[in-house]
DNA sequence: AATAATAACGAAAACGGTTTCGTAAATAAA
DNA sequence: TTTATTTACGAAACCGTTTTCGTTATTATT
């Protein structure tokens, strides 16, 4: 049955708007015999109260913006599940939005953000995000706002980020470990926190180790899956190639391993390989990828606690947070031997 | 700076609300001079229109619901982005719900939409979803849906679907020309439109090559890793056990991969495996994994194509939609040999 | 019995826009 | 010149709620 608004609802009862609003919200200022009529009422003519009028009047929007570059992605759709999971459990609704690693795009969705459509955001910047004006105007208008995993070290708010400079250094050592002194590092932003931290950890394992790092070892990886595979393959067809691949996200598991199996180059026997990944197919690949293997659902889980935490009480302050769930590092073949 | 409302940026240029809004809407009643002025004042003040404000009065939220099973899956990521693609193209906003493979959160989340929270709906049920009201009811209120991938049958409106029946055919027919006479078909529901068709069309694929289908081939895989594990190490441990595997979904490549390599099966030579899947490691896996890769993007984008035509022309009927983006499969080492 | 307090409800303002309608001034038509 | 039309704007209604405030009828207090 179509469902009716509250005006149908108390024209149908004889009632004023006002006493169906008040009943609904369990005032003390109605009746419980009136209460129940209008409860019943309300079940029965299957009254749904118009969000945006509620939001309107309330000032709030029960909605949260979720931005992430990406989510074809097991971090990312992971993360998802930890926001979600926390959103349903607190009556909130999910906008999501995909910046597609570029700045512009976030730029854009951060400025409709302005408008009261949400209140608050969880954000994960895009590869190109070096200035953040754009998120300090969503913060200084009043919408809190918590980074998770890739943050603008700059803005003065939450982050929720894993142990990215400990888990740099824990893939070098593990391969330094193993006796690789050519480690290639794969990067996808010389300006991401992220990738940063990683290679900050990549460096100083090296100099704990008293391994010298070569710069031409750190390569920069766009946002396209053809031209990663051709930088990955230069970078394994050079005179003095690498014994070993750090590749920092995700994406870029599936060209190192096509690019090995073109050069002939057996992972782990000629070189080995770590990747940053959540992928459940980890285990089955061939081999079997040594992973960083970072609490996605957790770290989504963790930002969007924060942020309701932050929108219930007035009073909580994002400016000192900073969560830092750590990662692991699991061994697998790719690495073995 | 903070941005401002339309009824501080009248009193700041001296105008009425109205005026504003109609310059900021180009009506032709507000002179080409006084629309310079405030379309200057409007940038300059950083105003935004209050998203609910204007859904309230134009009964248009500029948002369209998503609901799908999971996000952690490269299908619906990759549907995800087709949707976000058209979305953003068009300016509408799009909020994601999961149900988790749970009818009731599903029929919680369709009761939710039917207060006016959004224009539109994308679906794709669960796998529990076997009565259709709390679609109808949608329906029925005037909200426009579109299935995609998982579809209810009897629901009159649009679908956009791949070619279940011919894949699953497909599939059969591959490994019975390999000459697997045991194959077994690993299905997620017993009455979900897609598991149905593709096991009609391997049935009929075993018909066609007068291969007898062995109800015992035919396993359901619930929604929890560890079972499928064991579900599926039993299968495997039979004695009659199946010559070949044909996984309905993505999520159940990793189990039978596990369980071959626990039961030292060895994939192709033992068992062969064909599994309904977008992942992009299906071709590093060991072995590299035959598919049947579904247009995920493709039917996403369509779908959501659709609505928006909707949207915009009330004269539209989705009644007789029924769109239809084939498969492909992939042969890879999984199958070979 | 007169007054104060309370209970239970309705009228109306408010949220921030959009749109209809009315109106004064400027221009066009007669 | 008088009337009709057009131009350019403002007042106010409206979208569907929530909430403040006022009002009556009832109950409690003195």
């Amino acid at each position: 049955m179509k469902s009716v608004n509250i005006k149908e609802l108390a024209r149908e009862l004889k009632l004023s708007i006002s006493t169906i609003s008040k009943a609904l919200h369990d005032s003390h200022e109605i009746s419980a015999k009136t209460k129940k009529i209008v409860l019943d009422a309300a079940a029965k003519f299957n009254y749904i109260p118009h969000p945006y009028a509620s939001s309107l009047r309330g000032k709030k929007s029960k909605t949260i913006g979720v931005v992430i570059p990406e989510v074809a992605d097991s971090f990312f759709s992971l993360a998802i599940n930890g926001i979600e999971s926390v959103a349903k459990e607190k009556g909130y609704h999910v906008l999501i939005y995909l910046s597609h690693e570029s700045f512009e795009n976030e730029k854009n969705i951060l400025q409709q953000f302005r408008g009261g459509r949400v209140d608050g955001v969880l954000i994960s910047v895009s590869r190109e995000t070096i200035k953040s004006d754009h998120i300090n105007d969503l913060i200084a208008d009043g919408i809190p706002l918590i980074f998770f995993d890739r943050v603008c070290d700059d803005v003065d708010t939450a982050k929720i980020t894993t142990d990215d400079f400990e888990s740099g250094y824990r893939a070098a050592e593990h391969l330094l470990k193993k006796q690789c002194r050519r480690i290639a590092f794969l990067s996808i932003s010389y300006s991401l926190s992220i990738s940063n931290k990683r290679l900050e950890g990549y460096l100083q394992a090296h100099q704990d180790y008293k391994i010298p790092a070569d710069k031409k070892m750190i390569v920069y990886c766009p946002d396209d899956a053809k031209k990663n595979y051709t930088v990955i393959k230069k970078l394994l067809q050079q005179k003095n190639r690498p014994d070993a691949i750090i590749a920092s996200v995700e994406k870029l598991t599936a060209p190192v391993y096509k690019a090995c199996e073109l050069l002939k180059l057996n992972i782990p026997k000629d070189i080995k390989v770590i990747c940053f990944s959540n992928l459940v197919t980890a285990s089955i690949l061939n081999p079997s990828l040594t992973t960083i293997t970072q609490p996605a659902f957790d770290m989504g889980k963790t930002a969007a606690k924060l942020l309701f935490r932050k929108l219930e009480k007035k009073n909580v302050s994002l400016k000192k947070e900073n969560i830092v769930i750590p990662s692991t590092l699991i061994a697998r073949s790719s690495t073995t031997g």
